[in-house]
RNA sequence: GCCGGCAUGGCGGAAUUGGCAGACGCGCGGGACUUAAAAUCCCGUUCCCGCAAGGGAGUGCGGGUUCGACCCCCGCUGCCGGCACCA
């Protein structure tokens, strides 16, 4: 058959889409089967390379399982909300709306030409109100539930975005957007209480099945410590200082205290403090830094002492000096601490630049040269000299604490609450009021959607506002409550809101009496494998299961976890081994390769050219090798015959099965790809094959190469479609042969092969061994020690 | 600094998890077809010595366990990713 790609893919993704065949059945007797890929951002550039090889992955098994007799829900949808098509909107005068549409008309004619089997009838658009309204209503129900709070603090703020960033937005000080530098700026910002959270998303971990690499980053992440909160008094002031530590063990070591710049009680006692001038300057200074510049780890620790103010330690009663010093941050524990120097390198430092005594608490190490902080035996300590286990002083220590009222065991953690609104326009709007009776109020939820206003003109406004800010029809309104004059919130929501919920909404996409219908729910969640980037892990993927464990806790989901089975595909890096980008000029436009290749040899490629979880450059004669496979299958009918197939062949076909089979399961595609490969090569050496024989070659290529799979199927008479047959089957007696090779090893040195029959004992093995030239050669006249068979696999003759 | 991962031919990568290292593909060399090129097909291709038969070395480095180690253990080195003054 000759190969026209051009012909036969079109033909095939019209025929499909005609005849529903990846219409996910809400409910059905077969088994489920719910695979999910992250949905784009439909990005003005259209479709990535890397687009294609994070979907191919659920493609290929889904359009297996299909085939297995599942029912199997693969959706896709639009993650359309956010700042790329507002900057683009704002540089072209043109409204969001209209290129958001434009793009997804562009994604979705892309991935269709790939042949992808998405339910298109379940396509979610988050930017749509059908869609938002029901994130609002989520968001509602979080601030119903006191999960939604309101902070005037220091925010990372993008100067070039004009958008205030979560931590998580400006890692490494940059915008994530715009990698311009991040500056702090004091504002009013709503925040998610996903630290409320924090235990059961650590908790949840052990119930789902993500690649350890995935879990150990969102461990980090929530960043979860135990310890003890311990009240130090200060002289001459009824109010506790209180403190978090990880070692109360080593309280007798304290000789000084630390408070962030930002500490209220620096404020509180002014009066007392005589270097008040000073320390504000101090504090200015600090101010001035970015949270990257000041939470670099640097040697030199700077700081001031408060004078006026003096810390009283509990345990023994000493009087220690209290510092400020920008080394301590309010956003973690209590923004204070006991300084114990002897055994914590940062308080070492800061004692030494300041003179400050070092009291040895823990035997072992050198505290002239630098902190110790490994285990010993504990000395200067009263009642706790002489452990020597750091569990069992600091269980002493905490028991002593709480006996008498001065501290309690505790823990903290390193994640922070999720600031939650942008001043943009093209994002959710929040969904609440400003009373200035009532203070803050939900919008009733038979109001939402709470619509995105006309606007002409999306620039955000000055000193950060959001454009919203500028329409008074939208800003002014009633207070839900007591019907008084009322503004409503000027922000949006960010990015990450709608993609928390959206695999919820693919189980019953065009519901509008609720997110889905729980039925619905219960039949298809929780997500059977979920596949998508290693970048979203500590971001997307902790913030859904934050949404999707609040939605269990109030009832309205059937699972406390939202995905049973993670995975993550590796990138796709230019052929100059470098990520690809513009400036590079290493892209790849998958587009090209579909017209000048056809989409099977895309889809093929993609998944054979390495390891599916590790990054792998481009390679364009390699994905020529991919086009000459399928044209050798092109070429397969050919060569169909009614002869009977030989045993070895047969064998050979039973293998290929299962190796397929299950290397689809393991994500294995390149090896089971080569498994084709080679199957294909014996039977061109055969030079001919049964009909019967092709259709299982086919039905096994199907998920990667489907249309021209389709295609040869419909040409040696097949019924109804490849796509929906049923998948082979293996014999497994058919999968191992009659004789197989062994290597024989004398001294463990492999010297030659023998073929013996595949069951035979070792005697029969050994005596086929001893037989062969060159063994002889090398047991002759030397004294056989040990003889060793391992079935089916070696055989080892030791000599001396 | 802490956590995780990786290291195999000229290249991407295989190796049933302790049993013939280099499957499959690319590239390269040789040949066939062709006036020629492309395409296609056949043969070869880890490295070193050798015309060959054959021999030796070999999975980042150094040790160890074992009849046998890419795989397990101990000690390094180098890359990649994440977190990071987290008390």
């Amino acid at each position: 058959m000759k190969y026209d790609f051009k012909k036969i893919e079109p033909k095939w993704q019209k025929k499909w889409e005609d005849a529903k065949l990846f219409e996910a059945k809400d409910f059905s007797d077969k088994p489920k089967f719910y695979g999910l890929v992250e949905f784009p951002y439909p990005s003005g550039a259209g479709m990535h390379v890397g687009h294609i090889k994070a979907y191919s992955s659920m493609e290929v098994l889904s359009r297996k399982r299909r085939m297995q007799g599942y029912n199997v829900l693969f959706p896709i949808g639009y993650d359309a909300f956010g700042l790329p098509t507002e900057n683009y909107a704002i540089k072209t005068n043109t409204h969001p709306r209209v290129i958001t549409d434009a793009n997804i008309e562009k994604f979705s004619n892309q991935l269709r030409s790939v042949g992808f089997s998405f339910d298109w009838s379940r396509t979610v658009d988050t930017s749509k109100d059908d869609y938002y309204r029901w994130t609002q209503w989520i968001f509602l129900k979080l601030f119903d539930h006191g999960l939604v709070f309101r902070d005037k603090t220091l925010v990372n703020y993008c100067p070039h975005c004009k958008v205030v960033l979560s931590n998580e937005d400006s890692q490494g000080g940059k915008c994530d957007i715009c990698h311009t530098d991040v500056i702090q700026l004091p504002k009013d910002v709503w925040y998610l209480k996903i630290t409320e959270y924090a235990d059961k998303l650590l908790k949840g971990l052990d119930t789902v099945e993500y690649p350890e690499a995935i879990k150990q980053q969102q461990i980090n992440w929530i960043g979860k410590s135990t310890g003890a909160f311990v009240d130090f008094t200060i002289d001459g002031v009824d109010e506790k200082l209180e403190i978090y530590t990880t070692r109360p063990d080593t309280l007798f070591g304290v000789t000084f205290m630390v408070m962030a710049p930002e500490h209220p009680m620096i404020d509180k006692y002014q009066d007392r403090i005589s270097n008040m001038d000073a320390i504000n300057a101090y504090r200015d200074e600090c101010a001035k830094k970015t949270e990257f510049e000041r939470t670099q780890l640097v040697k030199d620790k700077t700081g001031l002492k408060i004078e006026g103010l003096e810390a009283v330690n509990p345990v023994n009663g000493k009087k220690i000096p209290i510092f400020i010093a920008d080394y301590v941050m309010m956003g973690y524990g209590t923004g204070a601490i006991m300084a114990v120097p002897a055994h914590d390198q940062r308080d070492w430092d800061f004692a030494h630049a300041f003179d400050i005594p070092i009291i040895e608490v823990i035997k072992g190490g050198d505290i002239s040269r630098e902190a110790y902080t490994g285990d010993g035996e504990m000395i200067n300590s009263d009642y706790l000299n002489g452990l020597t286990n750091k569990k069992d002083s600091i269980a002493k220590m905490i028991g002593i604490l709480e006996e008498k009222g001065i501290g309690h065991a505790g823990v903290q953690f390193k994640m922070k609450d999720w600031a939650f609104n942008r001043q943009r326009y093209w994002g959710e709007p929040i969904p609440l009021i400003h009373c200035p009776e009532c203070g803050v109020v939900g919008v009733p939820y038979e109001e939402l959607p709470l619509r995105l206003p006309e606007v002409k003109d999306f620039e955000p406004g000055e000193d950060g506002k959001s454009p919203l800010a500028k329409i008074p029809e939208f800003v002014n309104c009633t207070c839900p409550k007591c019907g008084g004059p009322a503004q409503r919130e000027t922000d949006t929501m960010p990015q990450w809101a709608g993609s928390s919920w959206y695999f919820l909404r693919y189980c019953d996409p065009h519901n509008d009496k609720a997110f889905a219908d729980m039925d619905k729910l219960k039949y298809w969640m929780p997500v059977d494998w979920y596949n998508g980037g290693m970048e979203h892990v500590t971001r997307h993927l902790i913030y859904s299961r934050f949404w999707h464990r609040f939605l269990y806790d109030i009832g309205e989901v059937n699972t406390p976890e939202p995905y049973s089975k993670r995975s993550a595909q590796g990138m796709i890096l230019g052929a100059d081994g470098e990520k690809m980008s513009k400036s590079r000029g290493n892209v790849v436009d998958p587009l090209d390769i579909v017209n000048q290749y056809g989409a099977d040899t895309l889809r093929v490629y993609v998944l054979f050219m390495g390891d599916y979880g590790s990054a792998a450059p481009w390679n364009d004669s390699s994905v020529k090798g991919c086009r000459r496979f399928l044209e050798r299958v092109a070429g397969l009918t050919d060569l169909i015959t009614d002869e009977k197939k030989k045993v070895s062949y047969e064998t050979l076909l039973h293998k290929t099965i299962k190796k397929v089979t299950d290397d689809i399961e393991a994500q294995k595609f390149n090896t089971a790809i080569a498994a084709l490969m080679t199957l294909i090569n014996e039977i061109y050496k055969e030079g001919s094959i049964s009909k019967e024989d092709l259709v299982i070659f086919l039905k096994l290529l199907s998920p990667f190469a489907p249309h021209i799979a389709e295609e040869i199927y419909e040409m040696i008479g097949g019924e109804g479609f490849i796509t929906v047959s049923e998948w082979p089957e293996f014999d497994e007696s058919k999968t191992v042969d009659a004789t197989i090779e062994v290597g024989v090893q004398v001294n463990g040195k492999v010297r030659a092969a023998v073929t013996i029959p595949a069951g035979c004992d070792k005697d029969t093995a050994l005596a086929a061994a001893k037989a062969n030239d060159r063994v002889a050669s090398f047991v002759e006249g030397k004294k056989i020690v040990k003889e060793i068979y391992v079935p089916g696999k070696i055989i080892n003759i030791v000599v001396k």
